[in-house]
DNA sequence: GGCAGACCTTTGACAATTAAAATACCTCTC
DNA sequence: GAGAGGTATTTTAATTGTCAAAGGTCTGCC
C-alpha cells in the first residue's frame, strides 16, 4: 500500500498523561482532521478527479455566481495569494473557471465558475455533504452542535491571540 | 502583507443555515484547525528556523530514543512514505537526525534524533505546549477536556467509516 | 539452493504550500 | 501630469504532499 495505514495512524500515539490538555486536544483535533481530509479527498479523487483545495475554491465560488478577485479568494480560503495563481490556473484548464480583468481596475483578476463549473460543483457539494454525514454517523447530533459551539470559542481565543496582532 | 488576512480569513464565511450541521462542523474544525497550525508554523519558524512537519516528525522520534523505520514514521505522522525519505533527509542534513540501515534487515532504515535534535527538540516542545496553552487561553479548562473527548467521538465514528474498511 | 511473493524504501511526476521578491496598476498629492 | 506610495497579482525557490511504480531485500516453500 501506498499511504499510511488507516488503522493506525495516530499521531497521538503517545499522548501521554503528561501532556497539557491543550496539547492532547490540539494533537487530537489535528489527527481527526487529518484522518477526514485524507479521507474525503480519496473520495474526491476516486468520484470526481478533483483535489481538495479546488473543492473548496470552487465552493466559494459557488456562491459568488459573479465571481470573486484572488485576493478575496486566497482570505476565504485560507490560502496564499501566490497558490491561488496556480490553483485557478489548473481549474480554468479544465474549464471550469474562467479568469476575467475588469476594465475599470486592471491589477484586479476576477474568477468565476463556468456552467461547466456550476454543475460540477453542484454535484461534488452534495456528494461531500453526504460523506460527512456518513463518517460522522456514529456521532450524537446534539455533540455535534455542541462541538460546533465550543471550536468557535478555541477558534475566537486563538484568533485573539495570533502573533500579527489584529487591526485596532 | 504575504499571507491570508488574518482578521477575516474564514472557510465559512458564509456557511449558511441551509448547511447540514455535519458539514458546518467540518468547516469550522478545518478553519480552526488552519488557523492555529498557520500560527504555530510562523512561530516555529520565527524561533526555531524548522518548518511543522519537521516537528511532528522529531516528536516522534523523541519518545523513541532507539529510533524508528521510516514506515512506523509515515504511519505515526500521517505522512506517506515517500515523502518521509525527503523529510528524513533534510533533517539529516541539519544534523538533528541520523539514518542507519541494521545489519539483520538490510530492507529497512531507522531514524533517530542525533543528540543536537533531542535537545533542539526538547526547546521546540516547551514552546510549542506554551504557545497552545497561550493561543486557547480563553478558552474554559473543563471546555477544553470536554472538546477533547467528544472529538475523539468524531474520530472514532469517522476512523469506522474509511472506505480503505479496517481489518476484520 | 533457488525462486515466488511479501516487505520496505526510494524515485519520479505532479499538485499544493509558504514566504518573499518582483511586476503591474491605481490613487492621491503636489 | 509626474511621482510616491499603496494595492493586486504573479513569479520564484524551497518544502511538503500524494500516488504510483520501481528498486532492493527477506522469507518460506518447493
Amino acid at each position: 500500500m501506498t499511504e499510511p495505514d488507516d488503522t493506525s495512524m495516530d499521531l497521538e500515539i503517545t499522548t501521554h498523561a503528561r501532556s497539557k490538555p491543550e496539547t492532547r486536544l490540539w494533537l487530537r483535533m489535528l489527527s481527526t482532521t487529518k484522518l477526514i481530509s485524507t479521507e474525503i479527498r480519496k473520495r474526491l479523487r476516486a468520484e470526481f478527479g478533483a483535489t481538495l483545495p479546488q473543492f473548496d475554491l470552487m465552493a466559494q465560488l459557488y456562491r459568488e455566481k459573479e465571481g470573486l478577485r484572488l485576493g478575496e479568494l486566497s482570505r476565504r480560503t485560507m490560502v496564499t495569494n501566490g497558490n491561488i495563481t496556480g490553483l485557478v490556473e489548473r481549474l480554468e484548464a479544465d474549464g471550469l473557471v474562467i479568469r476575467e480583468t475588469p476594465t475599470d481596475d486592471r491589477r484586479v483578476t476576477v474568477a468565476r465558475l463556468t456552467e461547466a463549473g456550476i454543475s460540477t460543483f453542484s454535484a461534488m457539494a452534495e456528494a461531500h455533504e453526504g460523506w460527512l454525514r456518513d463518517l460522522m454517523g456514529d456521532v450524537d447530533e446534539a455533540m455535534i452542535a455542541a462541538l460546533w459551539q465550543d471550536i468557535g470559542c478555541v477558534k475566537t481565543s486563538a484568533a485573539n491571540h495570533l502573533s500579527g496582532p489584529a487591526d485596532p
